[in-house]
DNA sequence: GCGGATCAC
DNA sequence: TATGGTGATCCGC
């Protein structure tokens, strides 16, 4: 395929004829020019092996060959290369056969619908870069010298910001799943072994990596580069348990440590430092556990700072055991030096888990990142604080080392010329030209070595989703019953976190690879099945009707939930409960004092490179549904948190309730589709594929399953604290309040439910409606009883949902005597009132109180919302309005669906969900037009 | 607000 | 036989 050929002539542009200046590289126009004329989308026949760059390089280049800088052999099977290749980028690949490996991975690949796309893609990328390269070449030299100044202007201002006073270390467990295997099972220590499946290995050992198999590789493929490769199936339980242990020793140096996966974490070690001055010898000296590295070992891996050191390419070789390794055992003493801590702490983790880690050193969060890198595995790296430390360091450094800067990114770079961070600041203007602000933004502070020097908190999701690869799904009834199971994971994931949000994402990728999400923002907030599922099916039913009459042919599903509903409708919730809190912590993530100004001449196009706002708000997560630890680092005891009344938390609740106020009721009955509910979604998915399951099938075994006990899946175990819910007296083991703050919130919404359910609603008449009931019911028959305090405490992160009527009532009554207690001091206040100037205004009854006293005040308040609460339980809550009794869903008695009526004609437009009337309608329709599918 | 794309792990 | 899942962000529209 030949890609604009016009264009590529203009792309022919001679070096220097667009009138840019060199912005103090003579030689950088060079290669772009260079590559331009070779930005070639021919097929092309040659074999892999003659694309192979055979011109001397620099290390990092070799570490990167098959990119297209320079413009060497930029042919289509080349520019593949760059996404398909191997990417040795990666410790313990160093010095392998690249021009072998990728030819297995491309023999294995090449045909393939996975190839096909991903060269789709590659000419993506090549279109936005011959774009890029357009732009270039209308920049005049004026534009390039203002922007030069503009740059230079805020380079100086960044400088000024420049802070090297913290110590922030990063850590990385080596290989940790891989490591973590071979722990367990010593025979794969000698072998080449990855962790995965066939389909996708997440990490191997230094064995395999000897062989280019690496992370994120196919297993299959993995096998043909390596055919004794042994590949370990995933065991998430056990990584999170090891990972558990590894953090207590994180929290020992940095009580707000921010992990960033099982394995991987960001420290502050500032403070750490400064008290291990004046610490005890006694208490920086670490005994060895029976069976360890002899200290000589230790002694020798201790000498690897600063400078590189040479690595044995096999990691985790047995190691000599110590018989005396009793009390009596041998010891490491450690010194007070920020590497002497760093040592101590690895040294640590090492003798708890058997596994090594390595970490970087350095003032800020970029620079430890890439330092943890350097000497991997069992190493560690501390580049120095001091300014010419940090711009040697930076010049050298290639850019895709650079958290945040891609494979796609670094194409870009390159085809301006840019391959390291030197070449950042020299190009900078143009920079500045080509990309969006927040991109050379980003890339002028990576050029000065500047990024966050302080570890933000982790803050509240944004989103949750589920999804699933699997093998071809083209039959509608399929793909909406795996919708719903789905939204069930999705909703039951949401309960545990006691979340909803407003806009419902449904993420399709067919069997070319194409990936498409179609999203609908709802005015309410959902989190219920019925919900999340009813506008999910609205999405799929409608790229099912867009593809007709071809199947829609799908190899993965997902949903996502997002706009997560908050306190006052403008920040999440709990940010707001997180900042009151925390009074004195502000934003700190934006510490440095960038001006953000674009070079008067403005941009001429703005190509954006996701930065993915370096170090400012690091996602917590790990990469694996089963492994979402969305758990901050440890809280400080909770008698130094300023602590949140229960009455603020509820104040908090009310105005959530009050933003989902036009929440709509149970409807999700309209439209059902039958699910299985096995909890192995996969699996029973799977099964319905193989035996080609009917409908019914799929009913059937969905009235057959037992209904799966609320588990609690916590990613927390031995930092957790107990706090005990003030609704349903159930112990919540947690370390986050936030999760703490939502449990409170989901038992007071769901108390809130049950009451408006309980006062009888039409919906009772509605057989699925009572169908879900009974469901509903039997998951809660455990986690909240009021009565018994005792038995609550067994649930870790246990998530009450709704209250027994029965304890509802206690509650209730334990409110109204609280209230009544109190209620003469709200008399007296509102009756002073009246005869006084008055001086504030309570923001929940909007009185104005009489009074200067602070107490006084916050005491009405809170009494306030106290009764706001009672209101709320007391019947006249949002959750009213469920439709009356829908009778048009599926016959649940025969598990068929039973569409009640006829089928309306299909309308593509999506009624505004705004008001009820709309919302029912679209639902009718959406119901009559999914149940043409099981006609 | 939506959808595609990129990035990290 | 066979190329993942989760979450975040950015940009253009």
């Amino acid at each position: 395929m030949r890609v604009n050929s016009p264009e590529l002539t203009l792309l022919k542009t001679p070096p220097n004829s667009t009138g840019c200046p060199d912005s103090g590289s003579t030689s950088s126009s060079e290669p772009d020019d260079e590559l331009f004329s070779d930005i070639d989308f021919q097929v092309s026949r040659k074999p892999v092996s003659d694309f192979i760059d055979r011109t001397p390089q620099p290390k990092w280049q070799k570490q990167n060959r098959f990119r297209m800088e320079n413009g060497v052999g930029s042919t289509k099977e080349n520019n593949l290369l760059s996404r398909m290749a191997l990417n040795d980028n990666k410790a313990g690949m160093e010095g392998l056969d690249r021009d072998k490996i990728n030819r297995i991975i491309m023999e294995a690949s090449k045909g393939s619908r996975f190839y096909e796309n991903e060269m789709k893609k590659e000419q993506q990328v090549n279109q936005r870069i011959e774009k890029m390269m357009q732009q270039k070449a209308q920049i005049t030299e004026q534009l390039l010298q203002k922007a030069q100044a503009q740059v230079e202007k805020m380079a100086s201002e960044l400088e000024k910001g420049r802070d090297l006073s913290r110590v922030i270390v990063h850590v990385d467990m080596d290989a940790f799943y891989a490591a973590v295997e071979m722990r367990d099972c010593p025979e794969l220590k000698d072998k080449p072994m990855a962790v995965g499946s066939m389909s996708m290995l997440s990490t191997s050992n230094y064995h395999a990596r000897k062989y280019g198999v690496r992370a994120a590789m196919p297993g299959f493929i993995a096998k043909k580069l390596c055919p004794s490769l042994v590949i370990v199936p995933l065991n998430f339980d056990k990584y999170r348990a090891v990972s558990e242990e590894v953090r207590e020793i994180f929290a020992e140096y940095d009580p707000n440590f921010q992990p960033m996966s099982l394995d991987e974490a960001y420290l502050d070690f500032t403070d750490h430092l400064e008290q291990r001055q004046s610490c005890p010898e006694s208490s920086l000296t670490h005994r060895y556990r029976s069976r360890s590295n002899t200290p000589a070992d230790m002694q020798i891996e201790s000498d690897q700072t600063e400078e590189g050191s040479d690595l044995s390419p096999v990691l985790f070789e047995d190691s000599p055991v110590f018989s005396e390794g009793d009390a009596g055992g041998p010891f490491e003493q450690f010194g007070t030096s920020v590497e002497e801590a760093v040592r101590e702490m690895r040294f640590r983790i090492e003798q708890k888990t058997t596994l090594t880690a390595s970490a970087g050193i350095a003032p800020n969060m970029m620079l430890a990142k890439v330092c943890s890198d350097k000497n991997k595995p069992n190493g560690q790296y501390r580049l120095a604080p001091t300014r010419e430390a940090v711009m040697d360091f930076i010049q050298k450094l290639p850019v895709r080392k650079v958290c945040g800067i891609g494979k796609v990114s670094e194409k870009m770079l390159n085809a301006l010329g840019i391959t390291t961070c030197s070449d950042l600041s020299r190009q900078m203007a143009l920079l500045s030209l080509l990309f969006s602000e927040t991109s050379w933004h980003h890339f002028i502070q990576i050029s000065l070595g500047l990024s966050s020097t302080h570890i933000p908190r982790h803050e509240e999701r944004k989103s949750m989703s589920t999804e699933r690869t699997f093998k071809e799904l083209s039959k509608p009834e399929e793909q909406f019953s795996l919708c719903r199971e789905l939204c069930d994971d999705l909703a039951e994931d949401l309960k545990k976190e006691a979340l909803k949000g407003k806009t419902v994402t449904l993420k399709i990728k067919n069997v070319n690879f194409e990936v498409k999400t179609r999203a609908q923002t709802l005015p309410y907030a959902v989190a219920t099945v019925e919900d999340i599922f009813a506008v999910a099916k609205d999405l799929l039913k409608m790229e099912i009707e867009n593809e007709s009459p071809q199947p829609l042919r799908l190899r993965l599903m997902g949903v996502r939930i997002s706009a997560f509903v908050s306190s006052d409708d403008k920040t999440p919730m709990q940010k707001s409960i997180i900042s009151f809190l925390q009074p004195g912590k502000t934003d700190r993530s934006r510490s440095s004092p960038i001006m953000h100004q674009k070079p008067e001449v403005g941009n001429l196009c703005n190509h954006s490179v996701q930065t993915s706002q370096l170090a400012d708000d690091p996602p917590v997560q790990d990469g694996q549904k089963q492994n979402k630890v969305f758990w901050r680092s440890k809280q400080r005891p909770t008698g130094e948190e300023p602590q949140q009344s229960f009455f603020e938390r509820a104040h908090a609740k009310r105005l959530e309730l009050q933003a989902a106020k036009p929440s709509p009721p149970d409807e999700g009955c309209e439209g059902y589709v039958p699910v299985v509910t096995s909890n192995n979604g996969t699996e029973s998915l799977k099964q319905a594929n193989t035996d080609d399951c009917t409908v019914q099938d799929l009913c059937e075994n969905e009235l057959a399953s037992p209904v799966q006990p609320h588990a609690s899946t916590s990613g927390c175990g031995t930092l957790t604290e107990t706090f005990t819910c003030p609704v349903c007296f159930t112990k919540v083991k947690t370390t986050d309040l936030n999760v703490f703050n939502r449990h409170i919130d989901s038992c007071l919404s769901d108390a809130a439910r049950r009451e408006d359910e309980a006062s009888g609603s039409e919906s009772d008449l509605d057989p699925e409606n009572d169908h879900r009931k009974s469901v509903v019911v039997t998951q809660q028959e455990k986690p909240c009883d009021l009565k018994n305090e005792a038995s609550a405490s067994s649930g870790e992160l246990d998530l009450c949902r709704v209250l027994p009527q029965e304890g509802q009532q206690t509650l209730k009554n334990n409110l109204v005597s609280l209230i009544k207690v109190d209620k003469k001091p709200v008399a007296l206040q509102q009756q002073s009132s009246l005869s006084r100037s008055p001086l504030l205004t309570c923001p929940v009854c909007q009185r104005t109180q009489d009074t200067d006293d602070l107490a006084i005040f916050n005491h009405h308040v809170d009494l306030c919302l106290n009764q706001e609460v009672l209101h709320e339980l007391g019947g006249q809550t949002t959750f009213t309005g469920k439709p009356s009794a829908v009778k048009n869903s599926f016959n649940m008695d025969s598990g068929h669906p039973l569409p009640r009526q006829a089928s309306k004609g299909k309308s593509k437009r999506r009624d505004t969900p705004s008001s009820p009337p709309s919302k029912k309608a679209k639902n009718l329709g959406l119901c009559n037009t999914i149940d043409k599918f099981f006609r």
